[in-house]
DNA sequence: ATAGCGTCCGACCGATCGGTCGCTATATTG
DNA sequence: CAATATAGCGACCGATCGGTCGGACGCTAT
């Protein structure tokens, strides 16, 4: 019997630790991938056991899936919520822009947005984790296209836009930014990232 | 003694096993990561030993470094050569990123562009490899704003232009192909890209 | 002819990977 | 209080990782 490391079996409790791990894994995929994640090293970082931590998920693809809908969670609260009250339309699309600027700026993940990260890295690979980004991206990019058409139907935009395009062009400015501050840190980038924004969403 | 397996022994032979390890190591790397390569399996893909492939580079790390080298080696042949030929300026611009991407819709490098997936591999970590890529980004870029600088002064460009920002926008559309081609597949993104690029470098 | 050099191999190393298994200790249920 | 369910542990597994080492082989210069 070790002090000061009384282990807790409750249901309640247990439930805690599982948040404790996923909450971890995000933030440690973020730095060093999602595959790069590893289960001993996690562990010890929490100080539990690896078999402790492995019983909350089975597997690691399971942690791995479990830590990505953790982080769409954290996205959506940091990037859809603040404009969530705002007009639908441009307006609503401005705020989301800036504060998906910001997510990336104030590096809510450590290691740079995990879902980009992710992507590249199961560029050629199969599997559920994949499927899971290909469906997170998606819906995402769905949100995105609907915010841009009613945008155009109130008149906000332009009515020959093309949502797809304009989409297409906002995820850019994120890459890019996003790509900047990783390699460099911030510097410019935030500023030039807005100033794209302020050009695509001009009335 | 086997068969069919006689092993070479020639600097010149040597020159060329290092050739094809490195081209090997490329295209590996491209789909694998940079750090997913691993050394057991690309001298198994390449019918060699571990200890006679490692011989050429000695770690990992150089070898990793010999494979951006090569990469970049690559991207010149593919991205810049086409257009060097062009006028300075404004329609050099233009060949570059029609270059830029047929480079990235041909999937030149078959995981996609092997600079910004290993970015995004290299998020928190330091060491020679994280420098080489600041260093290969930087070169570029200095290309690029050069580039965009010299149809200011011609007049190709309106004279107010942000060289930094439209390099910055430049990039963002190309790592938007990039990852729409690696998450979807082509689709569309190759033409909205182009699309993207004439509305930037328009005069 | 032969000595030396460089290429490449096979065997092996310690570390670490994801994962399994049997067990203990506790919380919950009847 | 007794029985059951389960959180978590420690030991262990086979596979694989990057890397080392001694030697076999063949080319080349003397």
């Amino acid at each position: 019997m070790l002090v000061g490391m009384s282990p807790r079996h409750s249901a309640a409790e247990a439930r805690h630790t599982r948040e404790r791990i996923i909450e971890r894994s995000v933030d440690l995929a973020s730095v060093e991938g999602l595959e790069g994640l590893t289960i001993g090293r996690l562990a010890l970082d929490l100080g539990i056991s690896k078999s402790g931590l492995l019983g909350h998920f089975g597997t690691k693809e399971a942690l791995q899936l479990a830590a990505l809908e953790r982080a769409a969670v954290v996205f959506n609260r940091e990037v859809w919520r603040p404009a969530a009250d705002a007009t639908p339309g441009l307006p609503r699309l401005r705020g989301v822009c800036a504060a998906w600027i910001s997510y990336l700026e104030r590096e809510v993940f450590p290691g740079g947005c995990l879902f980009v990260s992710s992507t590249f890295e199961y560029d050629g690979r199969g599997g559920p984790v994949r499927a899971l980004l290909q469906r997170q991206f998606r819906a995402w990019e769905l949100r995105l296209t609907t915010e841009v058409r009613r945008a155009v139907t109130t008149g906000e935009l332009p009515p020959d836009t093309d949502a797809a395009q304009l989409v297409f062009e906002l995820y850019g400015v994120m890459m890019s930014l996003n790509h900047a501050i990783q390699l460099y840190g911030a510097g410019r980038a935030p500023a030039l990232a807005r100033a794209a924004v302020a050009r695509l969403l001009a009335t």
